[in-house]
DNA sequence: ACCTGAACACCGTTCAAGT
DNA sequence: ACCTGAACACCGTTCAAGT
């Protein structure tokens, strides 16, 4: 993954930004995010904590920058029969990813409000709607609601899966949660065709105000 | 709101969870919730970090309560038409109190995952549910995918608001934020009425894996 | 180009002890 | 019942200096 140039006369190792990326995604799995901390990363690579700031401006980056590598299997899109379809393979491999990685969740929500890595469902979902002939805004709709949908559920679901890891009160531990997840992304796609069929930009709802 | 029994020969004051709670509230829309640390707490209260301990057994728990007083105003339900329409007000509302205090997103994120917290949503809907005949794990589904929804997008929305106040780069600042908002709840909320129609359970992807 | 050493200004939490 | 004082074991970040 990295070549960096063999250099058998010494001992003294540089590092990347990569290696950088790749030992702190391995303390993210093995101790999660909380023990993610620049001291700690420095001590894996042998380095002191001062020195991971040549390579990353600050932890918000070097952060976002796992990030990106957390998200980085969602790149290579695959074509579906419809936008729905498309959204709904995408939700689900988005949430994989996530939960490859401890923390998973919670690290790419932050990353994201905060702007620092792109949303990873948006550039896909916008390809395949060109390719269906679909509108535009429908498909950043689309990536919107699923985005925020999957991490949200995601970021709630490590937390369990965590907490029954560690306490297991045993009772009421395994609820089904991959059922949930289904039925609720399902009900956000049905949502994109929906549109199709009644007025576009029509509002559902006049608000009442407390 | 606090009715502490006068005590008018001591200038001493006795603080109750709610004071706590409030002092927080202040310090996270004056400063951030970076900035909501026990010392500084404690500073405002005019109290010994320590102290706080004895009002709430770690800084997680004293942080869900103030989640639960940022959602307060969500308690009482206001009937609608139909499942859709509650969802889709209860959605706009829940975005309205989370706007209300800074970083509140965030904040309500965190709390809602570790399960410090109920959530929103679920309460008023189920009872929407009943009131209108619809089936409970509808009601719960609708909860489910709003609920996330929301708290993704303001918490996105509201960095954005903050780094517009700061940077103020000016050029593309004011994005039209409130109306893919409103959008991509319409959308949402579309798919609940969306499943009636078609098979409820039926599968609407057969997710192919790279 | 890549890193050390040392410091700065903080954190959350515990716990014996006071009143 | 409510809080102090002092400590413990940490944080992210900066910066002059080394090689």
């Amino acid at each position: 993954m990295n070549d960096a140039p063999a250099n058998p006369t010494t001992k003294r190792v540089r590092r990347t930004q990569g290696d950088v990326v790749a030992a702190a995604l391995r303390i993210l799995d093995d101790q999660g995010l909380p023990d993610l901390t620049m001291r700690r990363l420095a001590e894996v690579l042998g380095v002191q904590p001062s020195a991971l700031y040549w390579h990353f401006e600050s932890k918000q980056l070097l952060l976002a920058a796992v990030s990106s590598r957390i998200l980085a299997p969602l790149a290579q899109a695959e074509p579906a029969a419809s936008l729905s379809a498309t959204a709904s393979v995408l939700g689900a491999r988005l949430r994989d990813c996530l939960l490859d990685h401890r923390d998973g969740a919670e690290l790419v929500s932050s990353s994201l409000a905060l702007g620092l890595v792109d949303p990873p469902l948006h550039a896909a979902l916008a390809v395949e709607a060109r390719r269906l002939d679909a509108p535009a805004p429908l498909a950043r709709t689309a990536a919107e609601a699923v985005t925020h949908f999957v991490i949200g559920y995601v970021f709630h679901e490590q937390q369990r899966l965590q907490a029954d890891a560690l306490g297991a009160t045993g009772a009421l531990a395994a609820e089904r949660v991959p059922a949930t997840f289904r039925d609720t992304l399902a009900m956000i796609v049905a949502g994109i065709d929906a549109p199709l069929t009644r007025s576009p930009g029509a509002p559902v709802l006049d608000a009442p105000r407390s």
